[in-house]
DNA sequence: ACCTGAACACCGTTCAAGT
DNA sequence: ACCTGAACACCGTTCAAGT
């Protein structure tokens, strides 16, 4: 039967969360769907875009939460953060697909946390860059949790005496999400940033 | 005659800047230094081992700069910046390494900023997470910031109206710089950052 | 329109064997 | 101690040719 776009994402989804980042090659995924590597970019124009589409995949279950600003950044940060924890290696191949510019979903949240910045009362011209900021901590603050994660699922279980990283992460998740607020309350405050170089 | 590791890494460094980060393989290494690819297993482990390395040498001009935590951070956030944007995907290689844990300057540069942290009064269990805070803005900054460069210099050449986005960058830098500053001085000064999730 | 087959130009890593 | 040669087990991408 025909190959759809949805079967490939399908397909590269499950090896993504079966065997990780790694395994997760334009080959592996042709015999996986039993069909020539060649076809696959009858679909997709290169392996970048296809993982776009998987980064996509990965972030539909975000949704575009009411409230205050600060809830708003809150509340799609902790759900970012939530989808990517639910993947192998999904922090590092969502990274990877905002890197290169070929994640819809993210181009979206960068707009969103865009507003909810000028909301704080950040200027037109900084509005974006407060928004990547904040993008930047969740993706590496995962990038961090889900490597040190499934370090520990591989090895051996400390069951009780975490390390001071691995511990209480959501709550640590949380404390550096309250320094960027904080710091883009005080800017709404009127305190200008000191000066770089 | 020998081959040591300062000349793998010389030569390592001589490709990143001439040719990219898509070029530095083993084995184009060891075509260049004219020895055989299996050559380099003597000196390093692995391929990431030897990235670890490039990434330190690309960091050795950072200093440990005096004095206050805000001039510390922002001294050492420069200097990073300024590190990684002298090498072509400077800031792609280093990040690289530091999330997989092979650059001891990245390492040390984690205990500084902490440090920094302890001073504007974080409790100890979050100075290493907001010291990795300031250093995922830094390198999240930067890769963004390299990798427009580095398309608009192959590229058109627009010679006065630049995109937003990479106009006056610096600026721009600080002022990302100055949010999560902010950040730390209103959690020193008491406030309670929300709950997330 | 959609896919196969086969090729092109590569990878990282290992390891017996040489000097 | 340090390196070669050769192999192992792969990659992403292209493209004439088939249906």
């Amino acid at each position: 039967m025909q190959l759809h776009k949805r079967d490939l994402v399908d397909a590269a989804t499950a090896i993504l969360d079966n065997f990780g980042i790694a395994d997760l090659t334009m080959r592996r995924l042709a015999r996986e769907l039993s069909v020539s590597p060649g076809a696959l970019y009858w679909h997709f124009a290169n392996k970048q875009e296809l993982l776009g589409a998987v980064s996509d995949r990965i972030l539909e279950p975000l949704g575009d939460p009411p409230g205050d600003w600060q809830d708003r950044i809150t509340n799609t940060c902790c759900a970012l953060r939530d989808a990517l924890l639910s993947h192998t290696d999904g922090s590092e191949l969502v990274s990877a697909s905002f890197a290169a510019g070929q994640s819809r979903t993210m181009a979206d949240l960068v707009g969103r946390l865009a507003t909810a910045a000028r909301d704080a009362g950040v200027a037109e011209s900084d509005a974006e860059l407060a928004a990547r900021t904040v993008i930047y901590y969740v993706l590496g603050f995962t990038a961090d949790e889900q490597s040190r994660l499934q370090w520990d699922a591989a090895g051996a279980t400390l069951p009780e005496e975490q390390s001071v990283l691995t511990s209480e992460p959501s709550r640590r998740f949380a404390f550096g999400l309250g320094l960027l607020i904080g710091g883009l309350t005080v800017h709404s405050a009127g305190v200008v940033p000191p000066a770089a170089t």
